[in-house]
DNA sequence: ATTATTGTTCGTAATTTTGCGAACATAAAT
DNA sequence: ATTTATGTTCGCAAAATTACGAACAATAAT
């Protein structure tokens, strides 16, 4: 068994962390969404999609507690923003990530 | 509620597709040790993680599902390999997902 | 005080994920 | 025919995910 560091496990673990947050149709629509910048209200947000509004804050929940994600209370409203610093950690993960080239076709 | 195309649905659907392949460490893992070509048989995969023989064969066969490796049978082992195509592929959306610059912050 | 507006949280149900040991499948070697 | 080597599949249990309606919270407006 290989000893990986870990500095390494602690990478993989970020990413799949990014990954899993990412991983529903809905959450990466949210973040298009949120990207795009037509609107960071909540209700904003739920109107796009079919869902309930329990759904919808139940995802933003994952995206944020992913870090990718982060809100402010503008009574009654709720404004949902990238978070900036781990959007771009999450690029670069992913980036070197699929820097890789592959050299042999198995 | 705004109308997406069919073909920006489908790309988010891919992409987070790809994402849940990658949402677990242990398959981040898997994915960098058979870039890095040390091998490709199942074996070889096994005795870098500490999980069982069957918790590996289906990270695998998730893996495999999500389109991002297949495999070749060379009996009595089992040749598993990033498939280059989709890897392109997964690599294109997440590349243009991330490209993304955040103009205004919240 | 009551009502209206905006979202979150709770409780629930159905489904999926994760992990493992045991049993099985396949082909080669004896 | 048995045994050996290599992985997959089955069956199970625990935990997490997904989705939703209903109830709740917080503040503003009447």
């Amino acid at each position: 068994m290989i000893k990986e560091t870990t500095k390494t496990i602690e990478r993989q673990k970020q990413l799949a962390l990014f990954a899993k947050a990412l991983g529903h149709p809905t959450r990466v629509a949210i973040m298009e969404f949120l990207l795009a910048q037509e609107s960071c209200y909540f209700g904003d947000i739920h109107e796009v999609f079919p869902n309930a509004k329990a759904t919808i804050s139940q995802h933003l929940k994952e995206l944020k507690n992913a870090g990718l994600i982060h809100c402010e209370i503008e009574t009654p409203k709720v404004k949902y923003c990238i978070d900036q610093e781990q959007w771009k950690k999450a690029r670069q993960l992913f980036n070197d990530f699929f820097a890789t080239e592959i050299i042999k076709t198995c």
